[in-house]
RNA sequence: GGGAUCUUAGCUCAGCUGGGAGAGCAUCUGCCUUACAAGCAGAGGGUCACAGGUUCGAGCCCUGUAGGUCCCACCA
């Protein structure tokens, strides 16, 4: 005797349960095991200060998907998950804690502050995992990582000095981006362009030794001038050619600087004169180093104006420039303002207008690393979803340049560089020198940065399976298989990982990466905690079931897209998941035993035939759209088999023997078997998208088995493909379709019951009405069902269905108003002449017939025929009506 | 400035290698038919952005135009 399924689907009362069950089963959990194949997952960590938010929930689902398909195909499955110590982010929120304490981050110290980071941890750090166990995810728990545990911090360690060994880190004095607030560098892929609104100041540069003549420059960041060393013209522009060598006094300083010639001043370009800042701009960087001009630093970490600028020295960078304009201004030294609308650089996390400045800083030279990581995606080896990915992926790493990893923050990986305080020898090891290898100096110093948080997760997928170290874990799991994240971090991550692989472990971290998009609201706007937008996924856990969310996010998502998220649709998903349940308990109604024995293949009807065969193609038709990652037509798939061909169909089908089981059980057992092993292979199917649901009705129609989890993924079998089947149930469908359309048109109710005389002249089709009649005679509402070949005994007045292959009569008499019969067999008409047009339109096109392919003419042949045929009857009706 | 992508039913989106336009939601009509009213059955609704081209045949391929979204970029 089987369990009884709960008499409403409740997912808040099995989830919680049934993901307890798996946990301490082990089911996660993977050990290398050489008899099997694996297949390695590396969750993209999420960060330590995270909340479980859309995006996890998108990128979460998709990835459990895949680990819990290939874990039913076989596959030794590890999904490695962890979590990301997230520097600056980190960082910044804990300083903020402080400050509503009114502690400031000096006040504690460098360790004072790490041990707040490292309690901050322990106490959030939990967080984001247990509201991942909430979206049911089969991650390997026992194995999970942090990117600064000390097995991972071994990594970052051992890759920086081997880096610094090739020399691929270096240091240097060089212009990074400056985020004034948060007061670090950070890289490239940090800055994020955002269209600001501006002036372009223009500003008048007197030429020394020639009275009342200027030069005018344009810039929109007139309190850069404090740090202008020259002025460049273009050697070509005859408008300033003479003036070349020459000098101009520099506003408000009273400094002279020369007038260079340089390619970088364009003529056409405002006025063709450019100012030039080197140390705060990164053309004029350039400019600079190639006339060896001087470096002058105009501004304080925080933003305000260095003591160079004298009057201005102190005020913060926008007041200054405020200051600077207005005093030009007075001196007459101001041009015209222009409005404009420019791209600013901003920093990503905190949204500050970053500052270019020089600072000695820690470098990974990328164009050696790039070389490889490109060719990996061009030889094929390394495979985008969707391919389109590719040209964004080949557009960064062609222009790449160095990568900037030193940050000025306490949380995070230290540097692993040490300077001898005497002579200034710099020592990169795994730890501190006693003393100075060079001059022996005991007076040594560890480099007081961190590095990018990036480093650490470039190496994830290695460092978490135990890498430097030559770990079982390692040689057995990797190289992982797919990389699973969204297209935003394709920069920040997936290259970096790329290129950390080929370095250091010579092998790519993975094969595959799929992308998924955003997820945004119902106006399609990015999901943020300022526009308040966003839906929490545990408030739809609690509504409506991980399993609804799941389904919810993956349907109709294809890879890479953004996607629109909204509460309607998690309905839907809900409705889905009713709908499995209360078919899983009608099945288990009749299910006496557990387990019923197959019946003889003589007790098949063509519908189980029917449905075993469309059964067998779905399973081909899914593990296909799985293996190319079109997890959302599979999942379409599924629920449209299951909601449609399995349970408007089928089940209607089977109900006439199961009703009367008790006269002929050995029929109503044929019809039980085949309901509950398509139920539980499409439960199967369904098991990776909604694997709550699935498991709890698997285990109830089947006690005996443990848990679908580890049951196996279904096969194809070419044998229980059966088209004689399909054709006839396809043609059974068709008369309950235009019966049904016609008491809807008609105004006839089911419950009025009548004499059904099903015309055919075909002997084959006229054979499986028959055969099939008692199946479909209730739900067509027919008191009985004559099938015969000619129209002999029909009253005239009988209204009719015209089929391809029948016409059904049927003699509602005084129900049925006979205008109205005339008017629906017209409109009938009318479409049938419309569809022989254009068959006969494609059939007289000679073209059509020498060029299309022969099956696609004899397929229109056949349909002419059809339509000709039924063309007939309906005219025919018409006459007698 | 370069690139990507989108424009299909009222809304949100599918539509695989070109061969008679689909789903969900919404709307309308009828059903409390013994799994399910969170359901069942039926219906309406689209010159697939626009203009060319290739083809026997284009939502799908090519070119151009318009609009939206996004990414990249040192437009001083």
């Amino acid at each position: 005797m089987h369990k009884e399924l709960a008499k409403t689907y409740d997912p808040a009362g099995l989830e919680d349960r049934l993901y307890k069950k798996w946990e301490d089963n082990g089911y996660f959990h993977a050990e290398p095991d050489r008899s099997k194949k694996p297949f390695t997952i590396v969750m993209p960590p999420p960060n330590i200060t995270g909340q479980l938010h859309m995006g996890h929930a998108l990128d979460n689902t998709m990835q459990d998907i895949l680990i819990r398909y290939k874990r039913m195909q076989g596959y030794n499955a590890l999904w490695q998950p962890g979590t990301d110590h997230a520097s600056i982010a980190t960082e910044v929120k804990i300083i903020e804690t402080l400050k509503e304490q009114g502690i400031e981050k000096e006040d504690l110290g460098r360790e004072g502050f790490l041990k707040r980071a490292w309690e901050w941890k322990d106490e959030y750090g939990g967080r984001i995992i247990s509201q991942l166990k909430k979206m049911g995810s089969s991650a390997d728990w026992q194995r999970e990582r942090f990117t600064m545990d000390e097995g991972c911090s071994e990594a970052v360690t051992d890759v920086f000095i081997k880096l610094y060994k090739k020399k691929l880190i270096y240091k240097g004095s060089r212009l990074i981006n400056w985020c004034p607030v948060c007061q670090t560098s950070i890289s490239d892929a940090e800055v994020e362009h955002v269209d600001m609104k501006g002036h372009f100041w223009h500003i008048k540069y007197p030429v020394v030794g020639m009275e009342g003549k200027y030069l005018e420059i344009a810039t929109t960041r007139p309190e850069t001038m404090l740090g202008d060393t020259a002025v460049a013209v273009n050697a070509e522009d005859d408008r300033y050619k003479d003036l070349i060598g020459k000098m101009v006094e520099l506003p408000l300083t009273g400094r002279q600087i020369p007038i260079i010639a340089d390619e970088h001043a364009d003529m056409t370009k405002g006025t063709g004169v450019v100012k030039i800042t080197p140390a705060h701009d990164p053309n004029d960087y350039e400019v600079g180093k190639r006339h060896n001009l001087e470096e002058i630093n105009m501004m304080n970490d925080d933003g305000t104006i260095a003591a160079i600028g004298g009057k201005y020295a102190g005020m913060d960078r926008y007041e200054a420039r405020k200051e600077i304009v207005k005093d030009l201004d007075a001196l007459g030294l101001l041009g015209e303002i222009e409005e404009l609308v420019h791209s600013v650089g901003t920093h990503d996390r905190c949204k500050t207008v970053i500052e270019p400045l020089i600072k000695p800083q820690w470098f990974v030279a990328m164009k050696e690393l790039a070389k490889p990581a490109i060719e990996a995606v061009k030889s094929g080896e390394l495979k985008l979803v969707p391919p389109r990915m590719n040209k964004i992926y080949f557009n960064w790493l062609d222009n790449i340049r160095d990568w900037c990893i030193s940050r000025q923050l306490w949380w995070g990986h230290r540097i692993p560089a040490y300077y001898c305080q005497d002579c200034g020898e710099i020592i990169v090891d795994k730890h501190e020198p006693a003393a100075c290898p060079k001059c022996g100096s005991t007076h040594i110093k560890q480099d007081e940065d961190t590095l990018d948080t990036w480093f650490s997760s470039a190496l994830w997928p290695f460092s978490t399976l135990g890498w430097p170290k030559k770990t079982e874990d390692l040689d057995y799991f990797y190289p992982t298989d797919v990389l699973v994240t969204g297209y935003d971090i394709i920069f920040f991550w997936v290259i970096r990982m790329v290129f950390s692989g080929l370095e250091h472990t010579g092998k790519l971290p993975f094969h595959t990466v799929l992308f998924h998009g955003l997820v945004r609201d119902a106006q399609g706007r990015k999901m943020s905690k300022s526009l308040g937008n966003g839906i929490d996924p545990l408030e739809v856990i609690d509504k409506y079931g991980a399993d609804a969310l799941r389904l919810t996010l993956i349907t109709g998502n294809a890879p890479g897209n953004d996607m629109r998220f909204y509460w309607e649709r998690v309905e839907s998903s809900r409705n889905f998941a009713n709908k499995i349940w209360n078919a899983s308990r009608f099945i288990m109604m009749y299910l006496n035993d557990t387990k019923i024995e197959k019946p003889k293949e003589a007790l098949f009807t063509p519908a189980d035939r029917w449905i075993l065969s469309k059964f067998n193609t779905l399973v081909k038709d899914v593990t296909e759209n799985m293996d190319k990652y079109e997890l959302g037509i599979a999942a379409d798939k599924v629920t449209e088999f299951i909601w449609e061909e399995f349970c408007d169909w089928y089940i209607e089908i089977s109900k006439a023997r199961l009703y009367k089981k008790e006269e002929a059980p050995k029929e109503a057992d044929a019809a039980l078997w085949t309901l509950q092993n398509v139920l539980i292979g499409a439960l199967k199917l369904l098991h990776p998208f909604m694997p709550f649901i699935t498991e709890e009705i698997f285990c109830t129609i089947q006690s005996e088995e443990e848990s679908i989890m580890i049951s196996s993924w279904p096969e194809y079998d070419a044998a229980l493909s059966s088209p004689e089947d399909e054709a006839m149930i396809e043609a059974v469908k068709d008369i309950t379709k235009g019966v049904r359309n016609l008491r809807a048109e008609m105004n006839v109710p089911n419950s009025k019951k009548a004499q059904f005389f099903v015309v055919c002249a075909d002997k084959k089709y006229a054979e499986w009405y028959q055969i099939q009649k008692a199946d479909y005679s209730a739900f067509i509402g027919a008191s009985s069902i004559h099938v015969q070949q000619d129209k002999d005994g029909i009253a005239d007045s009988a209204v009719s269905v015209v089929l391809p292959h029948a016409t059904v009569y049927i003699p509602f008499e005084d129900l049925v108003d006979v205008e109205k019969e005339r008017e629906r067999l017209n409109k009938e008409k009318e479409r049938l002449n419309k569809e022989i047009a254009r068959a006969k339109g494609m059939l007289e096109n000679q073209r059509f017939l020498s060029k299309a392919p022969e099956s696609k003419v004899a397929e229109e042949k056949a349909k002419l025929a059809k339509y000709t045929n039924m063309l007939t009857q309906v005219e025919e009706r018409l006459v007698q009506l």
